[in-house]
DNA sequence: ATCATTAGGAACCGATTGGTACAAAACACA
DNA sequence: TGTGTTTTGTACCAATCGGTTCCTAATGAT
């Protein structure tokens, strides 16, 4: 009935989202987006309406392709010790880093960018942190404190937790030193361990 | 010899660092910054060379404005219990916020910014979250701990609290809510408590 | 009063911004 | 083989970007 496109919407939106985690939503020019994503203004513009929704859309897709498959990491009941869990998250941030990619986490350069004056961003971008302190509280839930801890408290700890992740991962693409951040994270692992036990 | 300058260097970088705080380097266009520092651009560009020489010495104006009296309370022997003196400035984050300043922290969100492609900035920034953890590391030495902490353990929780310091600032900054920020801190001050006794 | 020197301010610069208009192209169906 | 419908790509848009030019204004020293 019409002609078909001719790009595939999925690697389109895997580019978007390359571009965007790169650059970051502000910086991230529509050139830079047309030719990470591979196609024209008026395809853009037809399919994804405009930068901004999609890049709402984008968000949505860092949810699937980065944030549940976290939430997956610190929920994973394999792993039944809810500490080492968190380890490997923690670990994973700097292994990512070691490997040279600094380009830190889309989600929390959108909250230091464009959640703070975008009330629809920020609500997105709220509600995927949440998503990160559910998981951080199911680990939490899952280790083997010698007395369990009261929910007060393993919400307390995720708060804090999502809050250390946010400061890795914005430190990671600020360039701050791999020793540095090993030294951060040993320091979050040890002392909740402390807290835990 | 010449005509003097019209306008007060000091009360313009004043207005500068308020824009750049509010919008955030990239974001912060030459008009705001002309008229949030009183003066047209043949003054800026005459007495401030560029918009990027600008948010350089911003950025040190920043270190005298705001690092510096954090590290003094860090560092202030008036208060003997180095663990008061981070709690102090942990509860000053919340109390900034509590008051609708939901800016942030001018220093973190260039770290999620122009510091992850800019060499310059880069360094300046990294070196004056160097400071804010030296600050960190001076309380922790004046902690009652039961038995001192050893060098290595100090500065590791003081790279936990730098990152944590900047995760919470970048959290007020996407207008997350205050009881969650209340959490985390609560959360990070009793565990560090609990490491140091 | 003259002069050298600097500040101020507006006009202007090319480049880039996100976004739109529209004609050509490619298909499904009749 | 039309015909209707949608995609594609390009030309174009006004607005804004950071930055420069240049003329005038204001000063202190001579």
């Amino acid at each position: 009935m019409a002609r078909p496109r001719e790009f595939n919407v999925d690697k389109a939106l895997e580019g978007a989202m390359g571009v965007f985690w790169e650059h970051g939503y502000e910086q991230a020019s529509l050139p830079d987006l047309l030719s990470g994503m591979g196609i024209t203004r008026g395809s853009l513009y037809k399919a994804f309406t405009d930068k901004r929704t999609l890049f709402l859309t984008i968000l949505e897709r860092y949810d699937t392709m980065a944030v549940q498959p976290a939430v997956e990491v610190l929920t994973n009941e394999e792993v039944s010790e809810g500490m080492q869990r968190i380890e490997k998250l923690f670990h994973s941030i700097l292994e990512i880093q070691n490997k040279g990619d600094n380009r830190g986490c889309l989600l929390c350069s959108a909250a230091a960018g464009p959640a703070n004056y975008d009330k629809e961003i920020g609500k997105v971008v709220t509600k995927l942190l949440e998503k990160m302190k559910t998981g951080f509280a199911a680990a939490l839930l899952a280790s083997n404190a010698k007395k369990q801890l009261p929910a007060k408290k393993i919400e307390s700890l995720a708060d804090m937790l999502v809050t250390n992740y946010v400061g890795l991962k914005i430190l990671v693409r600020s360039h701050a030193s791999n020793g540095m951040l090993k030294s951060s994270v040993n320091a979050v692992l040890s002392t909740i361990r402390a807290e835990t036990q």
